[in-house]
RNA sequence: GCGUCCGUAGCUUAGUGGAUAGAGCGCUGGCCUCCGGAGCCAGAGGUCGGGGGUUCGAAUCCCUCCGGACGCGCCA
């Protein structure tokens, strides 16, 4: 769609005189699709060519109306609605999307950029709990559709290995731990012995001293410290990574917070070289009230360092050994404020990478309304939710399609699914509450709807027993075929917004989109029995879907099985 | 107190300067001798939180008030 908008585009601005990108972006959909493909407003025109809207729709209609890509262009009370030749369109979306559907998808703007995302972040021992899902989806979701449009891309995944708490899971280990628990269950267990310490620091304050010494031991390299902390990361690492494997999620780089310790003292000494350190209450901070920010902790009044520390360091190593120009962080809105400040402290030593740092934020997660705590143990595992929508997923495939070859696997695509796509529908922003009334309904606009909708396409194609499709040339579109088309073609703008919002929600409606279309084609227009070369169109058409379907599932991290 | 974000149908939401505010769930009623009914079609359901303003045009931009969430140094 974005090259017949620059033909438009092109004519326009030669008329009017206005800037070519200018137009492109006036160019719109009209409401109804009866009004014609697009739209031109000439209202905002009319000041500066003196005539009025009307009168510049009507000439503008006349220029457009010589284009080969044009089928008539009418003027209606000072909009210009456009109709494209539909079979020269059509076949060049329905070819482009069996043939090339990256370059449907792409015009590779980011070739030559690398790109770092931060995403996941979950902290070892401690419960991996739905809450987690939205950084990791979300990331690996804007790691694919970066990759997608041409960008070098380095996924990453920024443990939280590094802190006090791990004094406290030491002590608490020593006191009441049991290695064959652990390792048959290792984070719950872990995380059991973490709620017990709390509880029982209640009534004795003492174990927070021993907390503290336990840190200050691995902290000072203690070897049955480090042992045991090592064995914690060892331990919760392989339990995340099952998560991951079943969501189909995938990082370039571990990187902890203990990774950077050796490496703050560069940054402290930096900024306090070039004066931005100031002493407040016994802290070193950068002052920021110039920017009406707070200011920015760098080191503790003990000396120590703290976590914008940190996130400079970390934002150092991303840019120089692997060699990000682009630094993105799916971290929730909480931290806003965090990242707007380690951002200018960047800009302050003069880094030219620091605007291109982005803070990918979203909106908590809620459980049937409550907020989770993990402190007060109020978690829910996303192992348990994750397990629930595969067993929903099975029971409905034995209901449905019994004699499916691997239905396990299918299941798990399925399952799965529902649970990604329910969450990644919503614009990032918003809180969601997770319910799963609505997490296992595989109705309506879900998950398993859209790779059904894949699957049902792929079923057409096979009964086809054609390996090869294409568009008959000359066939012209019927009104249906053609709300189908109009929807394919606009790929390539939903990757370009979906990329520069880090929103995979807009993917996800782009998907929905394309569903609705082809099933509203699938139930009007016989494929199979057609006659030619009204059945090539179809199977082209079906075939083009089929492929754009898979690819946009994957920009959002769904498997796309063929059956299920 | 200051700052940021959110408020659209009973519920979840799209639309963020253009034409009659679109969907899904739930509810009511249709559609399988036909390519997969996890589907399709139709219906009921809306003071776009309230009020002011800017504009040819506002759910969208500005101001203000109300409701909710999150931040505002020694956790991350």
């Amino acid at each position: 769609m974005k090259e017949i908008k620059g033909v438009i585009a092109a004519e326009v601005a030669k008329v009017s005189g206005l800037d070519e990108s200018v137009v492109i972006g006036m160019l719109e959909y009209p409401p109804n699709a009866d009004m014609g493909d697009l739209a031109l407003p000439c209202f905002k025109l009319a000041k500066s060519l003196r005539k009025s809207p009307a009168q510049i729709a009507e000439e503008l209609a006349a220029s457009l109306a010589k284009l080969n890509e044009i089928e008539e262009a009418a003027p209606s009370g000072g909009f210009l609605n456009i109709r494209l030749a539909k079979g020269a369109f059509a076949e060049h979306v329905v070819t482009k999307s069996i043939n090339d559907v990256h370059g449907l998808f792409s015009s590779e703007r980011g070739k030559g950029r690398t790109a770092v995302v931060d995403y996941s972040a979950p902290n070892i021992a401690k419960p991996f709990g739905v809450g987690h899902l939205r950084s990791t989806i979300i990331g690996q979701s804007i790691v694919r559709m970066m990759r997608e449009d041409g960008f070098h891309v380095e996924g990453l995944n920024h443990l939280g290995d590094w802190g006090t708490q791990f004094g406290k899971n030491i002590a608490a280990y020593m006191r009441w731990g049991d290695e064959e628990k652990v390792r048959a269950n290792p984070i719950r267990e872990l995380f059991k012995l973490y709620v017990r310490f709390h509880e029982e620091a209640e009534k004795d304050p003492a174990l927070e001293d021993e907390g503290r010494y336990w840190f200050k031991q691995l902290e000072e390299g203690n070897e049955e410290a480090i042992r045991l902390w090592k064995w914690f990361i060892e331990e919760s690492l392989k339990a995340f990574k099952e998560t991951y494997q079943l969501l189909g999620v995938e990082f370039d780089h571990y990187l902890g917070e203990s990774f950077y310790t050796d490496k703050m003292d560069a940054v402290v000494n930096e900024l306090r070289e070039k004066g931005l350190l100031v002493e407040d209450d016994g802290a070193e901070v950068v002052d920021l009230s110039e920017y009406g920010m707070p200011p920015c902790l760098i080191l503790k009044s003990d000396g120590t360092s703290i976590y914008p520390t940190r996130d400079l360091a970390s934002a150092e190593y991303r840019h120089r050994v692997l060699g990000a120009d682009t630094l993105v962080y799916v971290v929730g809105a909480e931290q806003k404020l965090h990242f707007q400040q380690v951002f200018k402290v960047l800009e302050l030593m003069g880094r030219d990478y620091a605007k291109n740092c982005t803070h990918v934020a979203f909106g908590l997660m809620k459980f049937n309304g409550e907020r989770l705590s993990t402190r007060r143990g109020h978690v829910v595992y996303l192992e348990d939710v994750l397990t629930k929508a595969i067993e929903e997923a099975a029971k409905i495939i034995e209901d449905k399609n019994p004699n499916l070859a691997n239905k396990q696997e299918v299941a798990r695509s399925v399952g799965v699914g529902a649970v990604i796509f329910n969450d990644l529908k919503t614009y990032r922003i918003h809180e969601v509450d997770f319910r799963y009334e609505d997490v296992l309904n595989f109705d309506g606009e879900t998950g398993p709807y859209v790779q059904y909708t894949h699957a049902r396409a792929c079923s057409v194609l096979r009964k086809a027993e054609t390996r090869e499709t294409a568009w008959p040339a000359g066939y012209v579109p019927n009104e249906i075929e053609w709300g189908l088309i109009v929807q394919l073609s606009q790929a390539d703008e939903t990757l370009e917004r979906a990329v520069d919002e880090y929103d995979p929600s807009v993917m996800a409606r782009f998907i929905l989109q394309v569903c609705h279309a082809f099933n509203r084609f699938y139930h009007n227009n016989p494929i199979l029995q057609s006659d030619e070369p009204t059945r090539s169109a179809r199977l082209a058409l079906t075939d083009a879907t089929r492929k754009v379907l898979a690819k946009a599932l994957y920009l959002i991290g769904l498997d796309a099985p063929e059956e299920m």
